[in-house]
DNA sequence: GCTTGAAATGAACGTGCGTTCAGATATCGT
DNA sequence: ACGATATCTGAACGCACGTTCATTTCAAGC
């Protein structure tokens, strides 16, 4: 046996970046093996490295997609209007932008530690870029007289606590909406930094 | 070579236990070795073997005991009061033991799935046991006309995203004092779930 | 000061790891 | 239809892992 029938590098490259994404997700880089992200593919190991040169890169790819995905996501949402309506649109393109309809996934930024520190300085500029924006519309917020924040850097951290500790429990095909999970997390986050709470309406108009 | 001078099995029982507990959460589970935590007493592997059945063990006891703990500490506080001021000593208590100044460390719940089935069960039930403690208390502040979330599940875990997010990045020879931080995410916790927030002199006479 | 047991060594075990590679087979352009 | 090339196998590599154990050394009670 050699060459499987039907096998496209376009098709099994994806495959296994998918399945390294899903294990690595659920039982952490370290206690998976290049052997189970092959089996998972349904390929042997030695397969593997036709997609990537080891097992180090494979998650540096990952992590770095998935943050400068989670940047680019943002810009495209073109934050306008008010501090509390950029806020507002923030958390929703956040949670979107990993738990919508692409079934994205997300590996925890524990997983960090695991990266070389050549690839985990490059993954950490973009972590950079995307805190900093939001450290930015704290501040704005503050400026501007919505927010009743005083340390801008220490409410950043809490709202990328809260931010990331959804991605870690929500599963699509659970009791919640994506919808109502969303609802619920804007409404408290809005809550915690004291702006005035959007209606459906103002939200509408805003978009 | 063999028996080191001075050695004790109270007095390297505790190390190893220290050791794994700052390995485990620096680098994770899956990525320490047995030798890494000999190597961190300055003893043989095979020592280890002194002191738990095996790595699997040395794990559950730490996490086990750090749930324990933290129920514990929640109970030894006997909170009382109306629910604003029983969240207000809950989310104290809850930094408090794990920052303190016993310098507990905290292994994140990530870690759990690193557990056999068993041994997550028994850990679980204590999760359960904390976490019930603080919905009831959302709960009871809802019923009260404190607070005015909505889902009591959903915002538990939001809150408890909070408390442990703080634990992950929080290092007590940082810039920020334990007070500083505490008092913060008590006002961003309080005003989250917007219940009147609680004055200094309020938190004095609550004690 | 000798004996007894606790505490640790260091070598060994089987296993699984990440990675490599020669060889085998399917696909595709011609 | 055939040759070239992309894709995959299966075995192998050295290494590190968790764990065991006979042996050695230290501490302590008599």
């Amino acid at each position: 046996m050699a060459r499987k029938t039907g096998s496209h590098s376009d098709i099994t490259g994806p495959r296994v970046r998918e399945a390294a994404l899903r294990l690595f997700t659920k039982h952490g880089y370290a206690a998976v093996s290049m052997r189970q992200i092959a089996a998972e593919v349904g390929v042997q190991a030695g397969a593997l490295y036709l997609y990537t040169p080891n097992k180090q890169t494979l998650l540096f790819d990952l992590l770095f997609d998935q943050m400068k995905g989670a940047v680019d996501a943002m810009e495209a949402a073109e934050l306008t209007g008010t501090p509390s309506e950029q806020l507002d649109r923030f958390v929703r393109t956040h949670f979107r932008y990993h738990m919508g309809r692409e079934q994205r996934g997300f590996i925890p930024y524990t997983e960090l530690r695991n990266l070389s520190a050549k690839n985990y300085e490059k993954v950490e500029v973009m972590r950079r870029v995307y805190e900093t924006a939001l450290e930015g519309l704290v501040k704005a917020g503050q400026s501007a007289g919505e927010f009743e924040t005083t340390d801008s850097k220490l409410t950043t951290l809490v709202l990328i606590s809260i931010l990331n500790g959804v991605l870690t429990w929500y599963r699509p095909d659970g009791p919640l909406s994506l919808d109502q999970v969303e609802d619920h997390y804007c409404d408290l986050i809005c809550k915690a930094v004291r702006l005035p709470q959007l209606t459906l309406a103002d939200r509408q108009a805003a978009q």
